[in-house]
DNA sequence: TTCCTGACGCTTG
DNA sequence: CCAAGCGCCAGGA
């Protein structure tokens, strides 16, 4: 596949992604977006998304601590149970309602920061 | 090949 | 953070 203008085997894509969500601090979350940033903007956040796809079998990522822009559990659905992805924010301090993190900008981390 | 579908996000109104 | 529209890019039918 392309990336960034050149050809990359989409494992290596993958690994990428998963090195910065397991960067991410316990406690806080980050955006599908900002993710997609920091590995080069030049690729869209629907990207990430599909890497956390692949994430869920024979990869240990913290997928949950991955959201979209406005702080939502876009991603419950891909849990099993669904439910399993707030259960694992709360219990890591977080909360949560209507699929949506409270005060979000207060524990977003920003994967730029980290470079 | 074309068309549709996303764990998305920015810009406008 | 109301909603419609557009851009994004890989996969599957």
């Amino acid at each position: 596949m392309k990336f960034y203008g050149q050809t990359i085997e989409k494992e290596d894509f993958f690994n990428l992604v998963y090195q910065i969500c397991r960067r991410i601090p316990k406690g806080s979350v980050t955006s599908y977006g900002a993710i997609a940033k920091a590995l080069g903007s030049k690729t869209s956040a629907r990207m990430v998304g599909w890497a956390m796809n692949a994430s869920h079998n024979s990869h240990e990522v913290p997928a949950h601590r991955v959201v979209n822009r406005l702080g939502q559990l876009s991603g419950k659905a891909h849990f099993f149970p669904p439910c399993r992805m707030q259960e694992l924010l709360e219990k890591e301090g977080l909360s949560i309602k209507n699929d949506k993190i409270l005060d979000f900008k207060n524990h977003f981390w920003d994967p730029l920061l980290e470079l």
